[in-house]
DNA sequence: AACGTTCTTGTAAACGATTACAAAGGGAAC
DNA sequence: GTTCCCTTTGTAATCGTTTACAAGAACGTT
């Protein structure tokens, strides 16, 4: 390990004054003889400015952090990676809180925020309480929110049409055919969980299908597990010949199910999952998702915090990702590559 | 947003001095009077340390750097999320860089590192140079590598039995009467990639079994994709009856391309893949796995730096995790759920 | 030669905390 | 009442930068 080394060592070495020893390093006028000895003397000690030093003395940590409810969610784990990208590319460090889906932690890790340790948040909440909308407000950094919020709160937004999304998935079985379309929810307490519930009744009434209670099944998280159990109950209730997920996860549980039960997808039963992540690829058939533009979420929401660090009172945006399906195995017209 | 406040406007506002103020944010002694009035001051001014003038001061930035080759493998994504519970819950950050596989990205990042923005380094890189090695060398803060390293280096360590682990995997099909165990393995180049390879070599001889060039395949990465190039090319030039996958990854993409051919899993071709994450479980059939123990090494490397960072001069410690192996319904003699 | 510009450079004051040190206050012991 | 000790509090230095300001140097203009 190095020493550490400070301006003072700098300057002294070069014979200048520390703020001359500043001034070059940032590219200030200089005459060329300072700017040789410091150049030298800089790279001779190993100088490397402090980080901390220049923040304080700046109001700028060069951080951004990230706050996610569900690592165990693949969606978050690409939406995190393309804001690493990001903000990575525009000098920011990204410094990740994986609070728990427990608005309490996210208060918690809000207040931790004001100490200042980063210039600025993004965050996607499953749950948004009264409790966190104040927290937020509370919150002396920019924040950018992933995911709607309620009427009259206004911050820098960026959001996904998912009712408009489950309406693409809807409407690819209806071509297909199938009459007895189902869908398997997360929990309906989440944005994202009421949101999709809501566009799969609007997207069924459009098409004149019936809204029938055994069609519906509600999984007590969006997770693989919970799922299986939401699937099970599904298929033991009802016959669908189709079946929309809230999610990827609960739609390879749901297929998981359908196997079990030895179903055919999509032949007898097709399948649709949402959020078009790495699994829905990787599922053997292969999943229909609709893509509700999860890496283009992250990345306007990244850009849009950015800017709003370089333009403090720009005025507030909200972004709206439109969704798109992409056609896997699991429905019918597509690639089927079952021999 | 409040107005940020400072140990000054808190001093004033409560009539003692600076240095009093912060003593009672500390909990150092403090006559009851003046812990009242501060607390009241306080809160009613929302005070909030500064966590970068502290750092400054103290010389700790309590922020822990992660930096991952792959975040688009689920292990890694694992690892993270255990290394951010247990930093979190020293109190510290966890300062996220998803560097490219790329070692000279990786180069860049210790370099940034030197600005002191973390107080210590977990790395977990996929291909060891010599730069590399000479850039850990340089660094000023502890570094815990996750992984196996060239004999001489030392950094404090933890890494997986690999070879063990394909040990038992090999073990288990033996078993189960495979005779013609095949390998898919990622890059060689790479530090599993070698480690598992060797590992599986060992394991065929110590089981009498022949190692034949057709049964052998290494993918360019260790991704899905890669795999089933390199499933397609081992299931061209030979019929194994098993195969040994180098990550649950490429596990799925044997299995993938096992369907396609219409070859029955288990009953033809035993397929295992290795970290045992949640993908493994994802699949249909669930994949046996060797569970390297990706959460153990985590939660090892987190702590060993904190212990680290604690007591700077203890000895170097090199920790390795035992593998074991969890049986699914993609090897026979599993609990096997296919009707 | 005196003056006004412009360019360089140094001095010193921040940023917002922590903490060594000293001073003052309050008992207890004699 | 004096001495000694312990507790409480304030003063001021410090962490390593950036930067406003001022001083000095260099140079052209008249």
């Amino acid at each position: 390990m190095t020493k550490k080394s400070t301006l003072v060592l700098v300057a002294e070495r070069a014979g200048v004054s520390i703020a001359s020893v500043s001034r070059v390093l940032n590219g200030l006028p200089a005459s060329d003889g300072v700017t040789e000895r410091v150049r030298e003397a800089a790279t001779a000690l190993g100088y490397v400015p402090s980080a901390t030093a220049r923040s304080l003395k700046v109001g700028k940590t060069m951080q951004i952090a990230l706050a996610v409810a569900d690592v165990g969610n693949p969606v978050y784990v690409a939406m995190m990676h393309e804001v690493s990208r990001v903000v990575t590319e525009a000098g920011y460090r990204l410094v990740l809180s994986s609070t728990g889906s427990d608005p309490s932690d996210q208060i918690d890790f809000l207040a931790g925020l004001n100490r200042g340790f980063a210039d600025g948040l993004i965050m996607s909440p499953l749950r948004v309480t009264d409790e966190l909308v104040a927290a937020l407000q509370e919150t002396r950094v920019p924040v950018v929110i992933i995911g709607s919020l309620p009427a009259g709160v206004e911050f820098d937004n960026v959001r996904a049409d998912s009712a408009k999304g489950i309406g693409l998935a809807v409407k690819h079985l209806v071509k297909a055919g199938r009459e007895r379309i189902a869908f398997i929810n997360g929990p309906v307490d989440t944005v994202p969980g009421a949101a999709r519930l809501a566009g799969y009744m609007r997207a069924m009434t459009k098409h004149g299908m019936p809204l029938v209670a055994d069609m519906q099944a509600a999984a007590s998280d969006f997770t693989y597990r919970a799922g299986l159990d939401a699937a099970r109950e599904l298929f033991s209730q009802s016959t669908p010949d189709a079946v929309v997920c809230a999610n990827d996860l609960l739609a390879v549980a749901a297929m998981k199910e359908l196997s079990t039960r030895g179903i055919r997808v999509p032949e007898q039963v097709a399948v649709i999952g949402m959020d078009d992540t790495d699994i829905a690829e990787l599922a053997n058939p292969s999943i229909t998702s609709v893509d509700l533009g999860s890496v283009k979420r992250a990345r306007a929401a990244a850009k849009l915090l950015i800017r709003r660090l370089e333009t403090p009172d720009a005025p507030v945006e909200q972004v709206v990702i439109k969704p798109s399906l992409t056609v896997r195995e699991s429905t019918p017209g597509a690639p089927n590559l079952t021999p």
